[in-house]
DNA sequence: TAAGTAATTTAGATAAATCTAAAAATATTT
DNA sequence: AAATATTTTTAGATTTATCTAAATTACTTA
């Protein structure tokens, strides 16, 4: 029988983990690596063993021994609801409260886990039930329902390649500083000029304008909504 | 040498028992008693003792054994902040996502532990630097002053005095129920028409319509700024 | 494929916040 | 003031989420 989720309560602990897990487990391979958990959590391997033990249990994961975890149905909702709370909050810190889209993150990692399923519906509503986040990112509805075109980072685009920025997949300020000081903004429209095989560098011309230099440590987390 | 406030953070169990010993020192006698705490707070005598060493030890709460706790000056200043943030909040959730005012404890007791400075002034500047919270309980400003008059609780009123309506001092989401139900509103006028010695009941007359009957328990928790 | 390296898990500890049951101190009542 | 009742504290456990260090398993590469 499985369990009723309505009921469970998952620890702000706990949603980290299934938040992650579920990330994870979109961008990659099958079977999220202990490693990469710990590493996107700022925490020890040993400590995401036994957390994932426990979400096993919940049956939000399966896991098996040395075989990495990946999310399970109601896992996949518990991490929607989470994302979903975080991306209304980031839209209400930049919309309402006039912070810049680099400044939200930290304060909506925290608003996430705020309890109550009757304020992020009146949230979503005072909000104007927006579809995507500051960065772009699409906001799930109620039933974690959501619609994204196809997207690939900037760094799998060829040369002469056209396309709209629509989201930053990281939400390190330092980036995101570094593209408000190249004015780099979401919904640009742009045009792949060069691209240097040895280190994956690429020269991108943003709305026509002279053609800006970008590390492929930078490309690989700009995604494009290919148009052309 | 005073420890650096600024520096310090508290955990949200450690917010708790501040604000609730800050409240009940306020409401009361010197010497806050361990039981009282662990009444307002779900929980046990015992563990009660145990957080108030660790207060004491951040020097936020004087303690001595067996003689209650008292909040310091320190913890007046934490006390302040996290009651500053649960009355925006709460301003925020009526005015702006249009809760009803008996809905908003929870959810404040929630956002009232969101840490970031910056969030909590944007969110003032965002309601209009509000001086009370929907129960009527003025909102402490940014260096933890704020201004009320002199109110007494209803209870303590006599036949024929006259009063205005400001505050409940208590949020029970039944009580809060009950005073909508009766039609009885924050600001509204009122005379006290007759008072039974017996039960402590009093018959009142809101905004000059037909007086009301109202027990000890509530009258107890409806606090008056008396106007003649 | 055997050896070496890397990833993962186990075992055992720690810190925070709580609990129960018993002991100690304080208050109250006769 | 002595007896009784109440309050508070101590002692010892428990749960959650961590950690380090050691053992185990899996992966790579020579």
């Amino acid at each position: 029988m499985p369990k009723i989720l309505i009921d469970m309560n998952f620890s702000f602990a706990e949603e980290n983990y299934i938040k992650t897990i579920y990330h994870l487990s979109q961008a990659g391979e099958v079977g999220v690596s202990t490693n990469a958990i710990a590493d996107q959590l700022h925490t020890k391997p040993a400590s995401v063993t036994d957390m994932i033990r426990k979400l096993a249990n919940k049956e939000v994961v399966d896991y098996q021994k040395y075989q990495g975890v990946n999310i399970s149905e109601q896992g996949k909702k518990v991490a929607l609801e989470v994302i979903r709370k975080h991306r209304l909050w980031e839209v209400f810190l930049v919309e309402k409260l006039k912070f810049n889209w680099d400044e939200v993150h930290e304060i909506a990692e925290q608003l996430e886990h705020i309890r109550s399923s009757i304020l992020t519906e009146r949230l979503d509503e005072f909000l104007g039930y927006p579809k995507a986040d500051p960065h772009g990112d699409p906001i799930p509805d109620k039933e974690g329902k959501f619609e994204t075109g196809p997207t690939v980072a900037l760094s799998e685009m060829s040369v002469d390649d056209i396309g709209l920025f629509v989201m930053v997949a990281n939400d390190d300020p330092h980036l995101l500083q570094y593209l408000d000081k190249m004015k780099i903004k979401l919904g640009m429209k742009l045009k792949v000029i060069d691209k240097v095989v040895f280190d994956g560098s690429m020269q991108i011309s943003f709305s026509n304008e002279t053609p800006v230099f970008l590390s492929h440590q930078i490309t690989q987390h700009l995604m494009i909504r290919k148009v052309a």
